[in-house]
DNA sequence: TTAATATGTGTTATTCTGACGCAATGTAAT
DNA sequence: ATTACATTGCGTCAGAATAACACATATTAA
C-alpha cells in the first residue's frame, strides 16, 4: 500500500486520509482495533487513503475489510479532522529514511492531511488480528487501556466513542457487536461499558425488551456459572426498522 | 477568491472543500442563504477552498463570515461528502472558457472534491444579504422553496436539515437563530418549522420552560394581533450547560 | 447443607406525556 | 357598543414511562 502510493501518488486523493475506530466487544470490555507500524513506536488507528475513483464511503469500507477481513459491517462516519498541525512532522526526514521513501516523493506525505473518521461496530469473535498479512501488527486493545496513539488518533477515538454514546440513544445498539445470540445481560454490559455506568437489571430488561428488536429464544446459555441466562438474538426486521425510524421522538 | 485560487494552487488544500448551509428564521420560515455564481443558472450553497495553513474549523468560519458578515456564531460540521462523481463535469471546458480559466489551470478543478459540510444558525435580522460586495447574487430562500442546487448540494441540505432535526432532542436550539427577545409561541413556531409537523402549545410551554433555559421579561410584545404574548429571553448560563450536558440522558 | 452469586419476574411511587377545557386579551365585523 | 373570532396563558387528567426496590429461582463453591 505505502509503495503504491509512493509511486503512484495520482492514484490518491493527495491531504485526504480515513481513520477507522473498529469496536468490538469481549470479556465485558469495549475493544479497538489498534495496529502499530513497523519503525513506529506508538499505535494508531486503521487507516488508508482514498482512491481518485473510489468513494469515500467505498474506501472506508475496503480499509475495513482489508483489516478485519469482514464486509457489509455497520459503518459509520462520525467527523472530519483537519487541524493544521495534525500530522505536522509525522514523516520528518528521519522517518522517510527508515520507510526508504525518497525525499522528493516524502513530500506528498507531508501536506497537512485532512482525516475521515469512521466507526465500525464488529463481532469480535469473528475477527482475528492477523499481523502476518500486512506486516504491521494488529491487536484489540480495551478502550480504557489505549496507550499514546499517533497524531491526534486519541481525539479520533474519543470523539468516535462520544458519537457511539449518543446513537445509543437514538438507535439501537449490539446487532453487528455480538454473536448472533447472546444474553439480556451480556447486551446490558455491553450498553454499560459503552456509557461507562451502572444501569439496573430490571429497567433494563423492560426498557431494552420494549423496542420490540429482541426474539426471546427457547433456549438457555449453557456451561455458565450460576443460573443459565436465556438466550435472545434480533429481529433483524424490527431492528432495521428501529435503525431507520429512530428510537425517541423528543419532540 | 476565484482568481486568487487559479493562480495560486498551492495555497489551497487540492480536492478539498467546504460548504455551509447557513440557516435563518423568518416569517415563520426556516431560510437557507443561497448564492448564484456569475454565468451559472443554479443556485448552490456558499462554499469555499481550505487555506493549508488554516484548520477546517477556521476555515468554515471565515466563509461564514465572509457570506454573513458575522463571527461567533453556532457553526457545526455535520457531514463529509465524497461521491466520485459529485463533482464531474462542473467545470467542463465550456464553463472554464467563461469564466477565463485556462485550461492547464482547470484541471486543478477538476480532479473530485471532498467537501465538508458545515450548518450554522445564525439570526435572520442581522444578515442582509450583500451581493454586491461579492459579485455573486446573495439571497435567503425558504427551505421549502429551493430550487435545483448545483452538483449534490441538494443532499447536503437535506442532511443538514436532517441533522438538525436529530439535534433539536440533544440540546436546546434557537439562541442564535432568534433575536435576543422573543415570544413562547415564536419559538414553537421554530422548531415546528424545524420538525416540519405541529406541536401543542400547552405541552410545548410545559416543556420547553422546564429545560431551564427561558428568562420570562417583564414585558410584552406590542403591535402584535391578538393577545399581546410575553417576551421571554434566553438564560445564557443555563443554556451553554444544556448545551454541554445534553438534554435526554435516554439511558 | 449453606452461603454466595446471578437471573427472572413483579410492585409501587413518581414523573413525563398527550389530549383537551376554559378564561383572558386583543382585533375585526356588524 | 356588541358580537364573533383568533391567540395567549394557565390548568386538568388519564395513561405511559421511569426509578427504586422486593422476592423467588437456579447454580456453584465452601
Amino acid at each position: 500500500m505505502l509503495q503504491d502510493i509512493i509511486e503512484n501518488n495520482k492514484k490518491y486523493q493527495p491531504g485526504l486520509s480515513i481513520d477507522c475506530v473498529i469496536f468490538g466487544f469481549h470479556d465485558n470490555q469495549l475493544k479497538v482495533l489498534l495496529i502499530k507500524v513497523k519503525h513506529s513506536k506508538k499505535w494508531s488507528l486503521p487507516g488508508g487513503f482514498i482512491p481518485v475513483d473510489q468513494d469515500i464511503d467505498t474506501a472506508a469500507a475496503t480499509i475495513l475489510n482489508h483489516r478485519t477481513g469482514v464486509e457489509g459491517i455497520f459503518l459509520r462516519q462520525f467527523a472530519t479532522f483537519g487541524k493544521t498541525k495534525r500530522n505536522e512532522n509525522h514523516f520528518d526526514k528521519e522517518t522517510l529514511e527508515k520507510l526508504n521513501i525518497p525525499e522528493e516523493k516524502g513530500t506528498w506525505f507531508n501536506q497537512r492531511f485532512v482525516t475521515i473518521g469512521y466507526y465500525a461496530l464488529v463481532d469480535f469473535l469473528q475477527i482475528v488480528p492477523d499481523s502476518a498479512n500486512t506486516h504491521d501488527i494488529v491487536e484489540w486493545i480495551d478502550h480504557k487501556e489505549v496507550p499514546e496513539l499517533i497524531l491526534d488518533h486519541k481525539e479520533i477515538l474519543e470523539k468516535a466513542l462520544d458519537c457511539l454514546r449518543t446513537e445509543l440513544n437514538l438507535m439501537p445498539v449490539g446487532y453487528t457487536l455480538l454473536p448472533e445470540k447472546f444474553t439480556i445481560p451480556e447486551l446490558q454490559k455491553l450498553y454499560e461499558t459503552i456509557l461507562d455506568k451502572k444501569l439496573d437489571r430490571r429497567n433494563f430488561l423492560r426498557k431494552i425488551t420494549n423496542i420490540g428488536i429482541l426474539k426471546k429464544l427457547d433456549e438457555k446459555k449453557n456451561n455458565v456459572a450460576h443460573k443459565a441466562p436465556n438466550l435472545y438474538s434480533f429481529d433483524k426486521d424490527k431492528y432495521e426498522e428501529v435503525l431507520k425510524n429512530g428510537l425517541n421522538q423528543g419532540w
